[in-house]
DNA sequence: AAAGATTGAGTTCTCAATCTTC
DNA sequence: GAAGATTGAGAACTCAATCTTT
């Protein structure tokens, strides 16, 4: 039986987690501007970096990045439009398409993960204890199970 | 010394952190929406009611909800639109503002208050011991202290 | 009809510039 | 000049509608 609203502790708890958030992100954003990127432009880079022939479907891309299928759309309209990715048609599905790493968005995540690296290690990872990472990753695991489901 | 890249545990729990805030936050709008709020309206009126005389300036909204400046100026002129908030002059002084929580504004958020702070239960607390709540606490208090700083 | 993906309109956010008062 | 706040332009996101192929 839960009461209507949020303990003390509860209350402080959840309010320090968004903040954290939201200063963590938009730091991390301010350092990426340097090389040219955004938060949103880095991820959709990472994974395509790290996949064979450095290419993906848009639904794959969606499934990692957790975006609506229309701001992936559009996020990647854009990227094209500065040249970090392009797009094929796909072979095997008439409807599919392949979004390619192109050599300037190669070029763009190699100048800028170093930088960015460094900085989710010393904003995030180097204030925390290895217990304490292992607790963040086994608290946001058992949150995704549930978050899953709505 | 700290090698250039994350190690695979940091990278798992980094991935699985911003997933879990991703998920979390696009579920609490979605929940939020049946109020027909917001869950930047959510916050702004959540600080509005907690203060006496439910006013603010603009600098102190700022300062608790981490905005931009001109993210929050453009957010109060369209919850004005709608009724929810209302500006006053300051007399104290000639530059400032108060933003003032209207009747409308009152009824938005005592409507939507319960079931939200139910969601924030259910998708986040619900899943939490009480060892790992005060973990969280305890971590992004030390995180945003240095954050404070860049 | 369902899956893969894009489009357009409207909303929200960011960045730089501006305005007024201290 | 600095502090408090707003404005306008452009970028990013959401929602619903659309288009094509399966």
């Amino acid at each position: 039986m839960s009461s209507r609203w949020l303990t003390d502790e509860q209350e402080r708890t959840w309010r320090a987690y968004l903040q954290v958030h939201a200063r963590l992100t938009a730091q991390l954003n301010r350092e990426l501007q340097a090389a040219g990127l955004s938060l949103a432009d880095y991820e959709v880079l990472v994974n395509l970096t790290d996949v064979p022939d450095e290419r993906l479907r848009p639904y794959a891309l969606q499934a990692t990045l957790e975006w609506e299928q229309s701001r992936l759309s559009h996020h990647l309209s854009r990227m094209q439009r500065r040249g970090l990715v392009s797009r094929e048609d796909c072979d095997d599905d008439g409807r599919g398409a392949w979004v390619v790493l192109t050599a300037a968005g190669r070029d763009a995540i190699t100048a800028a993960a170093p930088a960015h690296v460094d900085a989710v290690k010393r904003l995030f990872f180097d204030h925390l204890t290895a217990r304490q990472v292992s607790t963040i990753r086994i608290i946001s695991t058992r949150l995704l199970d549930h978050l899953d489901r709505g």
